[in-house]
DNA sequence: GGGATTTTATACCATTCAGTATATAATTTG
DNA sequence: CAAATTATATACTGAATGGTATAAAATCCC
């Protein structure tokens, strides 16, 4: 063995991720990303490869972290009120915190065209049916249980709310501020609330 | 006077913003431009100043090309069968066509930060805000004539519609298709039907 | 037809980019 | 302490970028 790394890998990787976050794979340059992290790029290429593979370790992270942050508003207690919740939690985050300014890193990169490779598309669109796969599995439950009418497609319920959501993240970015999308969450909230039985 | 131009000045805008739209400001490089054009470099920028002014011009004729597009729907007789005609109309669009391929320009370029300027993410707002105002118009005199509920908050519902589309464009672009967004369209329809008195 | 004027083509410029070769510094094991 | 090994810093490379200087070609008005 010989001398150990400076730094902390998932750090320097959550530090990448905030800076692709905020300024795209193509915005983010190799100065960029070294002062973000802390680290010489030398450092980041025996970590992580290049950039390619370190944008998609950090989609990778975002991923887990989105996975996790409906785990715990979907458990197998959850109502449709819960839902209604969740909306309203991701709204209303802290506007200074920064992520709430940049929108949702998954939408941004998915409408990044210059050198989005198949594997960056491919996890885009993995990481939407994760989020869909959590809708569907809480809107089927409710549906069984009769909490929800029993008429309404959950596909489409499904595709409805993430739909809804990156309409929402694509104009929080462009107005770096997340509470101008509460009009338009507020008539997704009435329709959600419409199908309860 | 002298020689005159060799080429129709809205034909080339055209063929510059079908190639922005497809390929994003950075994603066109001076030598994409001339390929898509077919005119050189110099002739863009005697013509249209520089990359970004050429950009700029082409978010103009797309603006204008959209206003045109809602206002042949929106007319002073328009109902509510004819918004939920036009966002059919908006998905159906043949998948062969270029642009059904793109997802919308103004999505595209919102979320684009790299070297988003300021007056060209004032254009974005813009051309929402040109939206928004179609919807509200439509929906206002629909509240007024009794044909929509009168507890509907006008607003909230034309800020919700151009959600859902932002929404819907983002994904038609990250699959290339639009019609991956019907099942989320399916159920805008749906709440858009169930304004009606 | 000829001079003035504008368009266009070729070739170039400085800058920035991702990525790397070389060399130096730091740490662990023996 | 010494040898081996790994992390880091400096400085570089070739390619691509947006933009331009120079000059040639084409057209109009007189």
């Amino acid at each position: 063995m010989a001398r150990p790394r400076q730094f902390d890998k998932n750090e320097v990787l959550e530090k990448a991720m905030l800076c692709f976050w905020q300024n795209g794979y193509e915005g983010s340059s190799l100065k960029n990303l070294e002062e973000a992290t802390g680290i010489g790029r030398i450092s980041l290429y025996n970590t992580f490869q290049d950039k390619e593979h370190l944008f998609i370790a950090a989609q990778n992270m975002y991923y887990q972290s989105s996975n996790d942050f409906m785990s715990q508003f979907y458990n197998e207690n959850a109502t449709l009120d819960d839902l209604v919740k969740f909306i309203q939690n991701v709204i209303s985050k802290d506007p200074d915190e920064a992520p709430a300014k940049f929108g949702c890193l998954m939408v941004n990169t998915a409408l990044d065209t210059k050198t989005i490779s198949d594997q960056i598309a491919e996890n885009v669109k993995n990481y939407r049916q994760m989020i869909i796969g959590h809708y569907k599995s809480l809107l089927g439950r409710l549906q069984k249980n009769g909490e929800i009418r029993s008429d309404i497609n959950i596909d489409s319920a499904a595709e409805f709310i993430i739909g809804s959501f990156w309409g929402a993240m694509s104009i929080s970015r462009l107005y770096k501020d997340r509470s101008v999308a509460k009009l338009q969450l507020d008539m997704v909230i009435e329709t959600i609330k419409g199908w309860s039985t």
